[in-house]
DNA sequence: AGTTTGACTCGGGCGC
DNA sequence: TGCGCCCGAGTCAAAC
């Protein structure tokens, strides 16, 4: 489940690890994580010999600079990132291995094997797919209230399904958009284009400040997530609804439902977010 | 064009 | 204990 803040911890602590490590060679033990090139050997030969020389993200997408590469990486669920000696003993889920010209490697381990790669061109990874249509960062200052507001009022879905939306913001997922909303004390299920001004003000606010206080703390850590350095996150203590149906909202005390809203549970209070 | 649906990616966990 | 099913997050293509 990282979200943007999971993504961008992953990326903060896996920096200083990797900077400046030169690749000798890559293993890729599971081919469908490769989405392009599309040959796995062109990945991989790619690779031979480049340093790893800065790093980036883009919404949920974790961006790993070498010398000529952008290699852009999903990590869906359970997708993650670690730093090893190459005598550590080796994990069943570990499905691509960067050998580093040192005596350590970057793994990329995922239990899932939902997680993707694409590696580009530098400079060419913001025209193709997965990156070119995203819409703007949520702490960027081109997310703006009346960016956000012109989104939404094109929109007749539910207001949740929009801001899972990627081409309308970036970075919410489960967690944080049930945890927005429930700031904004806006119900899940509105209309997108229904909202009033006061409301459109709440939501940007809160969509800002919630991501924002995630990346302080260092993301989440609802089952697995953990960051480059095996830390857990510490947001899901500040967590308001997600994860808590059948608890007692914090604000009001009512029993938080769970809900199905576009195919996603839905947790919120009855009583704070009113359709 | 906007929206919905389905496909796709799997192993863990649960129910029987 | 073992088997089978289903859940879950997110993206994208196809259908509507």
């Amino acid at each position: 489940m990282p979200e943007m803040p999971e993504v961008e911890t992953i990326r903060r602590t896996l920096h200083e690890l990797i900077l400046n490590k030169k690749i000798e060679s890559v293993s890729v033990f599971w081919p469908k994580i490769v989405k392009h090139p599309a040959e796995v050997g062109q990945f991989k030969d790619a690779l031979v010999g480049q340093n790893f020389i800065n790093t980036g993200r883009r919404g949920k997408y974790l961006i790993l600079y070498t010398d000529d590469f952008a290699l852009v990486s999903h990590l869906r669920m359970e997708g993650n990132y670690g730093l090893f000696k190459k005598i550590d003993e080796p994990n069943k889920h570990n499905h691509v291995i960067f050998h580093f010209m040192d005596d350590t490697e970057l793994r990329y381990k995922d239990v899932r094997k939902f997680g993707t790669m694409h590696l580009f061109l530098k400079g060419q990874e913001f025209d193709f797919l997965p990156l070119s249509q995203l819409g703007p960062e949520p702490l960027s200052e081109a997310f703006t209230e009346e960016v956000l507001a012109a989104k939404l009022a094109k929109s007749k879905r539910h207001l949740k399904t929009a801001l899972l939306d990627q081409k309308v913001v970036v970075g919410l997922g489960n967690i944080y958009v049930d945890e927005a909303l429930f700031r904004a004390r806006i119900h899940p299920e509105r209309q997108a284009d229904s909202l009033t001004k006061s409301e459109l003000t709440s939501l940007h606010k809160e969509i800002i400040s919630t991501l924002a206080e995630a990346v302080q703390k260092g993301g989440s850590t609802v089952r697995s997530y953990v960051n480059t350095q095996g830390q857990i996150g510490m947001f899901q203590l500040e967590h308001l609804v997600y994860g808590r149906k059948g608890e007692n909202c914090k604000v009001c005390d009512s029993e938080l439902e769970r809900i199905i809203v576009g195919g996603r549970g839905t947790v919120f209070c009855p009583t704070c977010q009113k359709k």
